[in-house]
DNA sequence: GTCTATACCCAGATAGAC
DNA sequence: GTCTATCTGGGTATAGAC
């Protein structure tokens, strides 16, 4: 692992333990085994190695996403499948310790971090909820759900539940074993998806 | 007036704009027309500014906050009405820009403010989802609602959708008008929490 | 690429005159 | 209670030798 590699997972690491504006470049330096000037041959400062820590997690997260639609039109095999295939996708990212950590920073630092927000609130959640809408109309169509149900309202119900999930766990109960939380994650959002799609199943 | 109030509430707004970390009590001291040594005569400590708001925080929620098995004694002038209390207290604390921007702050700092995090866990969680636990655990008893539903997962359901549209408010979304926020928490969580209400009732 | 040395700035907090 | 002055420590970042 080159130096480069090591700023870069010591910087997650103490990011996520303690924010990024508890952590200096004097802390990172000591943790890596060198001198706080030699970061500056690797990074330009201090909110680059942020900045690259984020572009690592949307390039990995899009990645190994499975795109919401391009399941769908295998709904004919069965909507749990469906629905756990897609939770599937997300919770095998947080099983990887660097991914979950960074999760936990884009959590944190979202109020104040505009690229963050951005991407937590088009990628995580808007394009999200309107795979669901759009996954909901599908349904619509072939009479699976009822025709007068608001397809967005539902798309809502379904997904904020755990996304508040992760909130949770990352911000209110952190540090918690991961993989216990993956396991709930699965449990829970699984038990709170039937019992909304069984009062608009047909 | 006075100074020690002036500086509560410019410590409110600033933190609740900027985050604690990125506050200074030099900037404080300006925003207010003192010195930086003059706050010290007020509070020993930033930290400890940092406490009465939370202080503040609490002993105004409490006080005014509807507890939840209140009025489920009142459970027969209808389910609707009986939830529809339970928002009101805590939208209308939310309608005062002072409790706002403390909301903010709460969720902002709890990832490393250890008060905030217990507070959040036992009081806005813990608590909220037990007394809904006990709701439904009376309302089976009353017939109202399936005997073989997990009265845990309903709760959770219910009320962690709701939370989830607080976090997004505060960090996603702010700063955005309160008042629409306000209005669409209670639209969007009436409308939730009748799409599982539908599933269970009998 | 790593080091030593240092520039420069701003943080929280205190002492003591008025 | 407010001020001026100051302490002490730590922050990000750069220059230049090796």
């Amino acid at each position: 692992m080159n130096t480069r590699e090591k700023i870069f997972n010591v910087s997650v690491d103490l990011f996520s333990r303690y924010g990024y504006d508890r952590v200096s470049i004097r802390q990172i330096a000591k943790e890596v085994g060198i001198k706080e000037s030699s970061i500056y041959n690797h990074f330009k400062s201090k909110e680059l190695i942020m900045d690259s820590i984020l572009d690592y997690y949307i390039t990995k997260m899009l990645s190994e996403d499975i795109p919401l639609m391009q399941a769908s039109f295998n709904l004919d095999i069965g909507f749990d499948y469906f629905y756990e295939m897609g939770l599937n996708a997300f919770a095998s990212q947080l099983k990887d310790k660097r991914m979950s950590k960074i999760t936990r920073i884009i959590l944190i630092e979202s109020y104040h971090n505009e690229k963050m927000k951005v991407f937590l609130r088009e990628r995580i959640l808007n394009d999200a909820i309107n795979g669901w809408i759009d996954l909901f109309n599908l349904m619509k169509s072939k009479k699976l759900i009822l025709e007068d149900c608001n397809s967005r309202q539902l798309a809502e119900s379904f997904y904020k539940y755990g996304l508040f999930l992760l909130y949770e766990h990352y911000i209110i109960n952190y540090p918690e074993d991961d993989k216990k939380f993956v396991e709930e994650l699965r449990v829970k959002s699984k038990n709170h998806i039937r019992l909304i799609y069984n009062s608009v199943k047909i």
